[in-house]
DNA sequence: CATGAAATTATGATCAA
DNA sequence: TTGATCATAATTTCATG
């Protein structure tokens, strides 16, 4: 990938709304050059999509939570994100090594929720979970520097 | 927070470009009115910001992380998100309840990549590290559903 | 990749409920 | 306070070189 497609890329990540203008006049190029990149960008899928990012607090969702998950019979196939994916309050689901077999993230606006969430977890996918509260979240949703990679 | 809102926080959240006029159509409002409400979501902090979601594989980043970690030192100051935000591999930044203190979530090109990052937490926060490789995402960035929430 | 024109969208003022 | 209508500005989108 080129120099100014990272750069456009970075951009898009940190502002998705920032218009094709104001693109241009950043990067150097035509507004319709840009157009053209971004077009390209979204279709290779290299930009999966546009979200605007919420405030889960204010949402009603104040409660974070990793769900760690490890099937109850190892033997079964192991089908556990399609099993999961009509509980909404999943955020991410990660497939990870190591003891457990799946990461989830989940949002939920009590501890009552969560405990119910985990009932409907655990016997939608026959597994047993082993969860950690989120207690605050100095940082999320950070981009990444594509442009001269300093980690 | 009204019905109405919920409706648009939700559709903004699942595609962070739909313009005001598809807004209006979606709620029935008028054009100006969603635009009223649109503002006003962002400026409460409802709203926080809009990014495009990119494709980590695509961009150079195909390796993540999660990576829990625990002060050496517990009686010094608990400052680790600070020294750690300027390491842009790290994507999120959790405090959690149990065992460890954070939970970070991270992103590097490569192992070698991710052993230089390990290093460089361990050295600007003191701590300890352990971590978990991520294999595959079945899904991530999903939305909540604000209205008639189905967890 | 740039230019320029046409279509669409964003934005704000004003008025009404 | 909230929403509708309208006028204008800005942006998106596309054809062409």
């Amino acid at each position: 990938m080129e120099d100014i497609d990272r750069r456009i890329v970075t951009l898009l990540a940190r502002d998705g709304r920032m218009s094709f203008t104001d693109l241009a006049r950043e990067t150097g190029l035509s507004v319709s050059a840009v157009h053209q990149r971004v077009r390209r960008l979204e279709k290779r899928g290299v930009i999966r999509s546009y979200a605007a990012l919420i405030d889960h607090d204010a949402v009603g969702l104040p409660l974070t939570a990793f769900v760690s998950i490890k099937p109850i019979d190892p033997s079964a196939p192991d089908d556990a994100p399609e099993r999961l994916e009509h509980l909404t309050a999943i955020e991410a689901c990660h497939s990870v090594a190591g003891d457990e077999s799946y990461i989830l993230k989940v949002r939920v606006p009590s501890p009552n929720a969560l405990e119910l969430l985990l009932q409907q977890i655990r016997a939608a996918a026959n597994v047993a979970t082993r969860t950690t509260i989120v207690l605050s979240t100095p940082y999320e949703y950070r981009t990444p520097d594509l442009t001269g990679d300093a980690s």
